[in-house]
DNA sequence: ACAAAAGTGTTTTAACTACACCCATGG
DNA sequence: CCATGGGTGTAGTTAAAACACTTTTGT
């Protein structure tokens, strides 16, 4: 997928070579426990460098669109996933990630409910692995998703994230159920239900969740800014949304 | 600097122009007040686009330097500046930022001590700035501005970024000068030096500032991670100081 | 009736705020 | 001695943690 290019002197000619990588996360049910757990898709690289090896899905940048839409385009054609939550992680640009050339990824992460992830089509080449039992991936793909985790845990902690993994209402224990998956930590029902009844971004519907072997919960829906795509803390077009935002002309560095 | 190329269907065809900028911020006295307050450098452009407008320092990748380094040498080679903290920011790479080509901007931001930006080597094209009175800057860099600004001020309210603003020792009523420049309100003297004293990284020592017309204050010295360089919650080799030590890859929930 | 999870109430604990007050120094 | 900021004490407020308890359903 990047030029195989070969010695060194014409490795210091090329401009880096510039690709789009994405770590999507999605709650499974453990195969063991059955309670929702992290889970990844990776894709199996058919071509030097560590070929056979398992790899974030990823791809060069096209001419025509922006980063974020690129990271959705590839992983929507490399997995079928369309996600509910996008959001830059950070550029890798290290000297030694690729050993043919030099090569700068932006790194996406993504988060897709679990009806969205069950019809993603899996083979031989494209499968999901638990986010906390990964073997050696291709490349420096474990610390990203290690930094891909690390950053899930945080901003489930701020809170307005969790929401992504379900679908369009859901109840106050699924809710919790995400916050144990992620922070891998118990929490007490009752002060967790009183903290998100405290947040204004959910709102109450007047539905309840049928077929359970006990009183019916109540289903709720998530009413904070965009359902979709990353509105988070975000620059670009997308300013933080506690901070004052003005005008964003058009852009480009120094020279 | 970069082939200033025209038609769209050149444009098709080349790969993305790479480039670093940085975001350098220092605290400065306020030439009314005298008390400290946000400043950066600017540099003005000397070439379309934008010619003579002014615009973040930056410059292209160079082939045998990680993004970093980049960032770190030309913030050296424009402005003279030794940043005590550097961090990336944000990758910028919308269809539209600039006019004859596509590019995309890595941008790095930077804290430096108030001696070392007073030894800026200023000209009539290297400027520094009130950080909070910008005029129009060159390409989409006044949001780029913005969306640093909004991120320092996440880092100081988390803790343990203030005192790379200072010197090797400091008072602790210097560190709450940059708390209050940085989030623009006052803070209770009493109650911000308790919380720094219950700061394991901020060690006291035998030491106080004299000269003052008032009782001499302590001085106290950080000896948290790193001094130097952004260590904070960095990917790659350095992993978040707040997460645990270990590598996520171990935690597994409880099944 | 019983299990199981939804949902409520109450006590304890910790953290932060506001503000009164004393201390040490230069003038 | 007085003005100024360094430094300490303390009561009031608020948020979260821990855990006992009541409610509503399916079986």
């Amino acid at each position: 997928m990047y030029a195989d290019a070969a010695n060194v002197s014409e490795r210091q000619l090329q401009p880096p070579a510039l690709a789009i990588s994405t770590v999507i996360f999605a709650l499974r049910p453990s195969a063991t426990s059955g309670r929702p757990t992290l889970w990844l898709p990776l894709v199996r690289r058919i071509r030097q460098p560590h070929l056979g090896k398992w790899a974030l899905p990823g791809g060069p940048l096209a001419q025509v669109e922006s980063l974020q839409d690129a990271a959705s385009r590839n992983l929507r054609e490399t997995t079928g996933l369309v996600p509910n939550y996008l959001e830059q992680l950070y550029a890798f640009g290290g000297l030694d990630r690729a050993a043919t050339q030099r090569l700068v990824s932006i790194v996406y992460w993504a988060l897709v409910q679990p009806d969205e992830a069950a019809l993603t089509r899996e083979s031989e080449n494209v499968k999901w692995f638990r986010a906390d039992r990964l073997e050696a991936l291709a490349f420096d793909h474990n610390s990203i998703v290690d930094y891909a985790l690390w950053r899930l845990r945080s901003k489930v902690e701020y809170g307005s994230i969790a929401y992504h993994f379900l679908g369009e209402t859901f109840t106050l224990a699924q809710v919790r159920e995400v916050y144990e998956a992620v922070l891998d930590r118990h929490l007490d029902p009752a002060n967790f239900r009183r903290q998100l009844r405290a947040t204004p971004d959910i709102t109450p519907t007047d539905d309840y969740l049928q077929g359970v072997r006990h009183r019916p919960p109540r289903l709720y829906r998530y009413t904070g800014a965009a359902g979709t795509l990353g509105a988070q803390a975000q620059p670009a077009q997308a300013q933080p949304a506690q901070a004052a935002s003005t005008s964003v002309s058009t852009s480009a560095s120094t020279d």
